[in-house]
This record gives structure tokens, C-alpha cells and sequence, in this order.
DNA sequence: GCCGTTTTCGGCCCGACTGTTTTCAGTCG
């Protein structure tokens, strides 16, 4: 069982617990525990497994929880969740989801009402009698119909690079405005997470009024969907959320700080602040009714004896306590990369020669490259046989003989077949350059084949790297099961590298694995698997994520340069 | 339900906005 689902159970649990007017505190250990468990990345449970295990010394899980856990591993169930789910309709967690309805009022559609799906729902609205119960309204019931047709046609979270696009666009327009001083992403979209549900922006101005007008004008926008004195939320034509915040100059950090969150980093800062006699909230740091701090988030965090955190890294996973000791990684950046080291070209599935990606990418500053098409059992994309990589190899040598001022290596992305074998000879391998091993096919295998597959690639000598681990497509394929710890283990025992395939949909190594894959202590390499010239320019998005996961520039191999990669290489390839 | 350099009980982050109310509960981020 994955950590995520369960997490998954663990708020499922919150919600059902929150129906019932469970003590609210009691819910959030729930939450919380999700998210601690979320954020874990060894396998909860196959810890569960080892021995001498002890689950209560993660943050947040004490000896119920930690037994509930156990119960979950091995029974694949819950009495308690299952209990609660008996008490409640089967559609009563698809009501949450329409905005305006929490659990104080979807318990009263129930009780009241006898609301047991969405279609009862929609006909008690219409039928004029959710409006009758007390707390609930005309606008109620008419705010609770346009969320049943919304949750019908939902934006799911979007890919980091649609939210940046659209938030910077209307970043660049209000900040043309005499009457907007400063403005600014945050939220999600500021710590760079890999999907964004909505957008936040955050402005100064000496009219509020006169900002929110503006962006209620917007081309972008859609409709207002509420406002008041300093916060509007509008509703953008691509169906992405916006709030806009306007605060005070003297508030603008506090206010940075708190609307980048995340919200659970945030309640770590608010209890230091408390423990120190303060208050944090958007408008500054308060000592009482005395104002402490809040122009910049350097004085937010300095206000409770921090340096000031990337907000890459404001996830609760570690960061407070690495700022406490003055140890935050200094993060990689897009500059630091030299070379790019997984990419096709028209031998295969690429759109441009082998010329004209070694171009484009020497023009973008890299030094080197490495060629990496796919092998023949992905026969859609016309992969290469032993024959044709030799003759491609052939070919690339020609280039690289020709061109001067960057360094092109012969590789290939050699598909892990699913009755783990390589899809090349020994013989083909040990003549590249560079050799991405890669999960394509049979993803839903049970995690002891993957396993079984990855171990091949792992003890393969000529294998350099394993290629978009976990093969997840974000929003549309799911990972493949695969335990990390051991992954890890062997990489590191081998001298396997790890990629950050940079493309937005992948981003695979994510965050948290990324992370753990440091910890082990084996090189990673970013690398934008382009199929096209135009690929090259997602580079920084792959960075992005290596951010998230706290790597250095000294965590990342393909920041080298070309000698000292060389190096690298030949110590695996002599 | 968790947690503890004031601790094993009594706390647990904080404020804006909406709609339904006449002073506030519920929801949301």
C-alpha cells in the first residue's frame, strides 16, 4: 500500500469524523498525520514490516494513529473508516467539494433533507427547500446549484507551467499600473510545485479599490466570484481560480509570507512566533498590539530567529530545522547546468536532426550532450535496433567531428522490458557513450516484477542512469509501484545515477524522492528528454523540482563541467 | 488524537468573506 493512499484514508477519515462533530482537534491529528505520511518517502509500509519499527516517531503520529497504520498495512482496511462510511451516503464526499458547503452544512442536508447523492441534492435546490433549513439561504441554494454544475466540469489541478504563464501575464499587467506599487506570484505557484490548484497574487497599493477593478477587467478574467475591502477571487477563462490580495507597503512581506505558505510550514512559523510571545499574521509580526516586523519576509522570518527560507523548500519537511541551524542548501539554478543528457532526434521520435538539436543546444549555452533515442521495443516511436544505433552512432560521430564548442555523446534510452531483460545485447551497450535505462511498458506490474526489472538495469554495468523512475504521467498515468528504499540502495551500491526528467508532465524523480535519492548520496542528472529544439527550454522546470527537493548545484552531476564529468563517466567506463 | 526546556492536562494558527443574521457561524485559504 502506498503512502497516499494512506493518507488518502487518513482524510477520508477527517472528513467523515468532521460530519459527525468530532472534536475538531481530533480531525486535525487526522489530517496532519496525512500529511506527514504524504511527505515521507520510504514506503509506510514496509517499515511496517522490519522488526524494530516505531511509526510514533514521525511528527504528529502517537500510539493510535501508529496503530491504525499497522491495521491499514495489513488488513487493507480500516474498521473505523469503514464503520463511519456505513453511517453516511456514498456520494456525502462529493458534496464537500462544492465550494460554500462544509461539514456543519452538509450534515444538515442530510439530516434535514435526507440529501443522499448529488442528483437528490440538485432537486432539493430546485424544489426551493434547501433554502427553508436554518443558515441556509436563496443564495445558498443558488451558490450550492452553479458548484453541482462546477464539480461536474472541474479544472483539476493544472501543470506548473500553465498556472506560471497566466499568473506572470497578469503579474505583467498590473504592475503597469500607477496605482499598483508592487505585485507579485505566490502561493503554490511561488514554491514552484509541480501543479498549482489555484493562483495568488499579492499587491500594495494606496487604492485597493482601483487594483481589484483592474483585475476584474482583465482580459484573462473571467468573472468575479467574490470581494471584498482587500481580497477579490475571480475565476479565469482557462478555469483556474485567482485571489488577489492588496495590503499595506509596510505589510507587504508579513503578507508574502503568509500567502506563499504552504500552510503547514506556515503553522510551524505562527507556533515559534508564539513561543517567543509574538503574533504572526498577513499584516506583520506583532509583540501584543506593537508591530514588530512585516516590510520584507527577511524580517518576517528574522523576527523568529530565522534566516530567510527559499520558498521552494516551505513545505514542513525539514526546513525550519535546517534554517534553525544555518544549514538551507544553497540551491541549484538553471545557470548552473552544462549539459543535457537525454533527448531525440528524427531516428526516432524527435522532430529535428542530430545537428540541429546539438545546435540549438549549444546556443543555449550547454557544453554538452547526449543523443538518447529509443530502443526497438517502442516500435511507435520507431526505436532502434542494434543495427540502426550503430549506424545513428555513426552518424552522431560525424556531427561531432564537425562541430566544435560542445561535446556530443553517443547514448541511448534503452527500454527495461517486462519480463526484465534489457531491449539491447551487452555487446550494443558496452559502445555508448551514456545509457538511460527507462520503464515504458507494463507500469501496472506488481511491484516485485518492477522490482525484479529495476534490479536488471541497476546491475547492469553499462547502464549510467535509470530514466523517469517512476514513469507517472502527471494528472493522467500513475506511477509504477516501486519500493524507493531499495532502488536507491542499489543505485548507490552500482553507481547508477537518477534522473529529473524535466518535462512538466513528468518531473519524475518528484520532490520528495529526489530528496531521499540525495540522502543516498548518488548523482543526479536533470535532463529535459527533448523532443524537439523547443524541449530544451523546459530544463528549468526539472531544476525547479530539484529545488523542491533541497539539491545544490553539487547534488546535480550534468552541473559539472565537461572535464569534470568526463571523470565521472570514466570511472564507471574505463 | 497529539504533545511537552512552564507540561501527562489543557492546549492545539489566524483572519477575510459570505450569507444569514442583528451579533455570528460556517467556510475557506
Amino acid at each position: 500500500m502506498q503512502n497516499a493512499v494512506i493518507a488518502a484514508h487518513f482524510d477520508e477519515l477527517a472528513d467523515l469524523l468532521e460530519l459527525q462533530g468530532a472534536n475538531p482537534f481530533r480531525v486535525r491529528a487526522y489530517r496532519n498525520a496525512a500529511r506527514t505520511i504524504e511527505n515521507v518517502s520510504q514506503s509506510i509500509a514496509d517499515l511496517c514490516v522490519k522488526p524494530d519499527h516505531d511509526l510514533t516517531e514521525f511528527a504528529g503520529i502517537g500510539k493510535d494513529l501508529a496503530g491504525k497504520i499497522e491495521t491499514l498495512v495489513q488488513t487493507g482496511t480500516l474498521p473505523q473508516l469503514e464503520e463511519l462510511r456505513a453511517q453516511f451516503p456514498p456520494d456525502v464526499l462529493k458534496m464537500f467539494k462544492i465550494p460554500g458547503l462544509g461539514p456543519k452544512k452538509v450534515a444538515a442536508l442530510i439530516d434535514q433533507l435526507h440529501i443522499g447523492s448529488l442528483h437528490d441534492l440538485r432537486a432539493a435546490c430546485e424544489a426551493g427547500r434547501v433554502a427553508t433549513l436554518k443558515g441556509f439561504g436563496k443564495k445558498t441554494e443558488q451558490s450550492i446549484l452553479a458548484g453541482l454544475e462546477q464539480v461536474q466540469q472541474a479544472v483539476q489541478r493544472v501543470l506548473l507551467p500553465v498556472a506560471k504563464t497566466e499568473a506572470e501575464a497578469i503579474v505583467a499587467d498590473l504592475a503597469k499600473s500607477r496605482e499598483i506599487q508592487k505585485v507579485e506570484v505566490a502561493g503554490s505557484c511561488r514554491r514552484l510545485k509541480e501543479t498549482c490548484g489555484d493562483l495568488d497574487l499579492l499587491a500594495t497599493s494606496s487604492k485597493p479599490e482601483a487594483a481589484m477593478d483592474l483585475l476584474a477587467a482583465h482580459p484573462l478574467v473571467e468573472k468575479v466570484l467574490a470581494r471584498g475591502e482587500t481580497k477579490q477571487r475571480v475565476r479565469l477563462r482557462s478555469g483556474i481560480e485567482l485571489d488577489l490580495r492588496v495590503v499595506p507597503e509596510d505589510s507587504y512581506g508579513a503578507a508574502l509570507q503568509y500567502f506563499t505558505g504552504s500552510k503547514e510550514h506556515n503553522i510551524v512559523i505562527r507556533k515559534r512566533a508564539q513561543e517567543r510571545g509574538l503574533k504572526v499574521n498577513e499584516y506583520g509580526v506583532f509583540r501584543g498590539e506593537h508591530f514588530v516586523a512585516g516590510r520584507t519576509e527577511e524580517d518576517v522570518y528574522a523576527a523568529v530567529d530565522l534566516p530567510w527560507i527559499p520558498p521552494e523548500l516551505r513545505e514542513n519537511r525539514g526546513e525550519v530545522e535546517l534554517a534553525e541551524q544555518h544549514k538551507l542548501p544553497k540551491l541549484v539554478e538553471v545557470d548552473d547546468i552544462h549539459g543535457d543528457l537525454h533527448m531525440h532526434t528524427t531516428a526516432t521520435d524527435g522532430t529535428a536532426s542530430i545537428r540541429e538539436m546539438a545546435e540549438a543546444a549549444k546556443e543555449r549555452g550547454l557544453k554538452y550532450i547526449a543523443i538518447t533515442d529509443h530502443s526497438k521495443r517502442v516500435t511507435m516511436a520507431n526505436g532502434l535496433d542494434a543495427k540502426r544505433l550503430r549506424a545513428h552512432w555513426k552518424e552522431i560521430d560525424k556531427v561531432r567531428g564537425q562541430m566544435s564548442g560542445i561535446e556530443i555523446l553517443c547514448g541511448i534510452e534503452c527500454d527495461i522490458l517486462e519480463d526484465a531483460r534489457l531491449d539491447l545485447d551487452d555487446d550494443v551497450l558496452s559502445e555508448a557513450d551514456w545509457v538511460i535505462a527507462v520503464l515504458h511498458y507494463g507500469l501496472k506490474q506488481p511491484r516485485d516484477q518492477i522490482q525484479k526489472r529495476l534490479m536488471c538495469a541497476l546491475t547492469n554495468p553499462h547502464v549510467d542512469i535509470i530514466g523517469h523512475p517512476s514513469g507517472r504521467l502527471i494528472g493522467s498515468r500513475n506511477p509504477a509501484d516501486i519500493v524507493y528504499e531499495e532502488m536507491f540502495r542499489a543505485a548507490a551500491d552500482h553507481g547508477v545515477m537518477m534522473e529529473i526528467n524535466a518535462n512538466p508532465q513528468r518531473l519524475d524523480l518528484d520532490d520528495v524522492h529526489a530528496a531521499a535519492a540525495k540522502e543516498h548520496g548518488i548523482p543526479i542528472v536533470i535532463s529535459t528528454d527533448s523532443h524537439s529544439v523547443n524541449g530544451f527550454d523546459t530544463m528549468r522546470y526539472g531544476v525547479y523540482q530539484a529545488r523542491r527537493a533541497g539539491l545544490t548545484k553539487h547534488d546535480v552531476a550534468n552541473t559539472k563541467t565537461w572535464g569534470e564529468f568526463k571523470k565521472l563517466l570514466a570511472r564507471r567506463k574505463p
